[in-house]
DNA sequence: TAGTCTAACCTGTATATACAACCTAGAAGA
DNA sequence: TCTTCTAGGTTGTATATACAGGTTAGACTA
């Protein structure tokens, strides 16, 4: 039978969790040290197991414990030193922030693929990929260079898009909404025509973010996003799912590290 | 009761994941398109609600759909533009790629903090701070100048580390081994002393990583890591948990993308 | 003594049941 | 017509129970 419970009373499973994160924040628990099982907590906190069973797990999930069946659960031995940032789509990043967005095409063409673009993309010298290359605004400031390259068989349409109407990249997504990607993030000085579209100082590096995105196990895409290093950044936030998220956090930001 | 099962199966939750995630990876589903509710997976899939709860809540967790209780599940928007960046512990990092890391010492005192400081930790202009300048090399060769500034009263015995041996970021997470983070990425000119200590060109962009790190609600440390553009990058592999992760993704990447 | 077996724990999964809170469409009332 | 109420569906949580399978310490046997 489910128990009574009052209105808006943090779930029991969540105390759980709290109660354990709590310890191991204090100190009380250490790195490698075993947390109580699954029904020590039934004896010790009034929970039935499937509770305990749901706040362990949890744990696990977001790398707080280690779990080995048939042993027990401990703490995880470096959680923290692994930090993460979010890279998002222009057009979604500059409608975030309120700004408006534009894009500028400046070839969007069929070609054969040759050398790194061919290695990339894991197809032979000179089969068919498309290439695209565009310049997106935030409000009518050039905010990034995008060079992509698309294999032609995954997107036979699109020569025929318009790509100042819909991104590259939600052309793509909406065709394959699922993919893996890598990504990497290099600071680099720009070539002429990359400075030169970007507005750039002649001693201004850029960010540059490569990303390869891969559908059904192949590669499908390949991007070379180019910004303008004065005027662009990456900012992520970490929190240790479980913290009550102070708000204000991204607010202060920037303000505050400008260097 | 339980249901028999033979032995490594995959479990039925997750083969309801897999299915669900097939459906939205193929386009039968599409973003905001209404998803089965429990019951019905219940009634067509022949489980219990739990067991559908479990499936959809965890591909809740997983960002592939959203659940509006008293209402129903349904696709999430876009999952995908999102790309993760991943930044490591920098030992870890040279760690892992089985190189050697060391580190020198340049300054380790006791300040008072005074401007963006101040703000950035969110303390008084002149209350007491700790300083930190250090170099690391991986394999002999400098790779990252760390500038970082810890809450004195948050790390009283921090003139009394040896830095060479154990990282200060190490040494804070052991004090406090649960944190938020925010960063910032950017590609900037070094100044001179940045561009000696870490060998680089006249013309080499750096790239900084800007991180403050809280802990009980309130920052304690803010490092800026600069890089040389020349010889260090981010890298990231975006994974929709659940796609069987090919698994040299990350191999063919260095050789391929060089510009 | 050395090897084997077993009991007692552990995690992992699955089910049936229960109640609370939320949402909406449509019925019932003014 | 407009408002209010309600029934039924939906998610969210909690419990009790059951069985499978991993792990280990200690008892048992050869």
């Amino acid at each position: 039978m489910g128990r009574t419970m009052t209105p808006h009373a943090i779930p029991r499973y969540q105390q759980l969790k709290d109660l354990i994160i709590e310890r191991i924040s204090n100190g009380e628990l250490r790195p490698s040290d075993r947390v109580p099982s699954e029904n020590e907590l039934v004896q010790s906190m009034s929970v039935s197991r499937m509770t305990a069973n749901r706040a362990l797990r949890e744990l696990t999930d977001e790398g707080y414990v280690k779990r080995i069946a048939g042993r027990g659960t401990y703490v995880a031995d470096f959680r923290s030193q692994s930090h993460v940032l979010e890279v998002r789509n222009i057009a979604d990043e500059i409608a975030h922030r309120g700004h408006v967005h534009a894009s500028e095409v400046i070839r969007q063409s069929r070609q054969h693929a040759r050398g790194e673009i061919a290695k990339a993309l894991h197809v032979e010298q000179g089969v068919d990929v498309f290439h695209a290359l565009l310049v997106h605004f935030e409000n009518a400031t050039p905010i990034q260079v995008e060079d992509r390259h698309i294999v032609a068989d995954f997107a036979p349409d699109c020569l025929d898009q318009d790509f100042t109407t819909i991104t590259p990249s939600a052309y793509l997504t909406a065709i394959s909404p699922l993919a893996e990607a890598e990504q990497i993030v290099r600071a680099q000085m720009p070539n002429a025509a990359v400075r030169d579209r970007l507005l750039m100082t002649d001693d201004e590096p850029s960010l540059v973010v490569i990303r390869r995105t891969w559908s059904s196990g192949r590669p499908v895409t390949f991007a070379r996003l180019h910004h303008p290093g004065s005027r662009y950044e990456l900012t992520g936030q970490y929190a240790p799912a479980g913290t009550p998220q102070s708000t204000p956090v991204g607010v202060v930001q920037l303000e505050a590290l400008s260097q």
